[in-house]
DNA sequence: GTAACTGCAAAATATTTGCATCCTT
DNA sequence: AAGGATGCAAATATTTTGCAGTTAC
């Protein structure tokens, strides 16, 4: 299968051994386009694995650069699979996180640009989250 | 005191009987310009009254609008003041939140308007929250 | 073979719920 | 007095940690 073989390499070239629940976890990303939370993953996986192991894959990921976490406002952060320029231990996703009001899919809009925000004096910006709530295409129709 | 007697307000005009905790979570969020977690109130408060009572506690004063939730990567949810044009059950905090990497305090910009994001086609917008991370004014001197 | 990864058990935290009691109006 | 709010106990849920066994390289 083509896609196992690029998930492999991510994990090689983020020195990371290839495992089983590294493989299926990243399938799981691969396979949709929105984030995951830890309780999806859970079900989506099909029970195959142990909580433990999904809580310390998940945190590997995100120091390695592969996943990024999104902010929310209820208590379940997401994650989502990084682009190619961020690097181990410093994300660099500058672009729009999406929540469907409807679906409550979580989506990375990659194509969207986080506008330049203008700060009061005094204060200085590293980086921007920006969220977005509505309805997206799927379910707009 | 002037303060109280303002808090006893907001209280009553939301239809919310005035108690005890009531008006000393309210005078925490009235003291300082930043957000509160939960883990926050339950520290300052001086161990004064119960956990539950807490949770409790911050679930209605976000019913009613009197606070807001501020999303964050990390898995605490943080609560601050709403400005009067929230009503109960629909927030339109329509600021931008400043999470300081030095003090780690989160603070609401309300000066800052958030930016008009261009969605692509099929998606609509009705909310967006926006999380700066930088330092702040006092962390940078 | 060795270092890294996983599963299990258990601890530590965090959150929710039920109910009796107390307080506000 | 009546309804709502609180405290306590306990049930759930979530996350972390230690360690022994297993797997990848």
């Amino acid at each position: 299968m083509r896609q196992t073989q690029q998930i492999q390499q991510l994990l090689k070239r983020n020195q990371l051994s290839v495992t089983d629940s590294r493989l299926r976890i990243l399938e799981l990303f691969f396979q949709q386009d929105g984030a995951l939370a830890h309780a999806d993953i859970e079900k989506k996986s099909g029970a195959g694995f142990d909580r433990v192991t999904i809580y310390r894959t998940l945190q590997t990921f995100v120091d390695k650069g592969i996943i990024h976490t999104i902010p929310t406002a209820d208590n379940a952060v997401r994650y989502a699979l990084c682009k190619d320029d961020c690097t181990q231990g410093h994300h660099q996703d500058h672009h729009v996180h999406f929540v469907c009001e409807r679906c409550s899919t979580t989506i990375c809009l990659e194509d969207v640009e986080v506008p330049a925000i203008r700060l009061p004096e005094g204060y200085t910006a590293s980086h921007a989250e920006v969220v977005v709530n509505g309805v997206c295409r799927n379910c707009s129709q």
